[in-house]
DNA sequence: CGCCAGATTGACT
DNA sequence: GTCAATCTGGCGG
């Protein structure tokens, strides 16, 4: 997992990063969390993306690959990760974890970042070298399921949102 | 500076 | 199933 990984289109990058664990590091305590469902987030073309609006969050979404980008929607903190190639804005949301080693609802892209605590400090973070909180290697050969993005009143054609199949700790089913 | 929509959640009928 | 709390970012609706 390096930075090259965030540099692929978001779609590919979303589905492989399912799988792939979640560590937060709270003082001497590692919280782990398996990523069962992601989101893929376009530029100007995607009507539900931020990075349609000319402010903080586009800026942000132009920024490198592997940047934590942390806003609010609701009083809730939704974590997504840049990936940005070639200047264009793109980023993926992570929407449901699995926890590995603690209790805690993550069901859902509010849920997760309050357990995991995670809130805008980490806003414009980078996920590499970072000592709080990193990803590590993916699983392979997951059963993939995909459907239309969550929540967004403007969704593109295509089936944007992916998770693992059968797996209890999705959002929705 | 005020207004409003929104990538949500939880409480309630 | 419905609905409102709650707050941030963007923009002048």
């Amino acid at each position: 997992m390096d930075k090259s990984f965030f540099m692929q289109d978001a779609e590919k990058v979303a589905r492989e990063l399912l799988g792939c664990v979640l560590v937060r590091k709270i003082g001497n305590r590692e919280k782990k969390a398996r990523i069962v469902e992601t989101e893929a987030y376009y530029g100007e073309r995607d009507p539900a993306s931020r990075a349609r609006q000319n402010g903080d969050l586009r800026k942000t979404m132009l920024m490198k690959p592997g940047t934590l980008l942390v806003y609010g929607v609701h009083n809730n903190w939704l974590l997504n990760f840049v990936n940005s190639r070639e200047g264009k804005a793109e980023a993926v949301l992570i929407r449901a974890l699995e926890p590995l080693n603690f209790e805690g609802k993550c069901n859902g892209p509010g849920l997760l970042t309050k357990s995991m605590l995670i809130d805008k400090r980490f806003h414009k973070q980078n996920l590499f070298g970072n000592k709080e909180i990193w990803l590590k290697k993916r699983e392979k050969d997951l059963v993939i399921e995909r459907s239309f993005r969550i929540g967004v009143s403007k969704d593109l054609k295509k089936k944007l949102r992916f998770y693992i199949k059968n797996n209890e700790f999705v959002s929705r089913k």
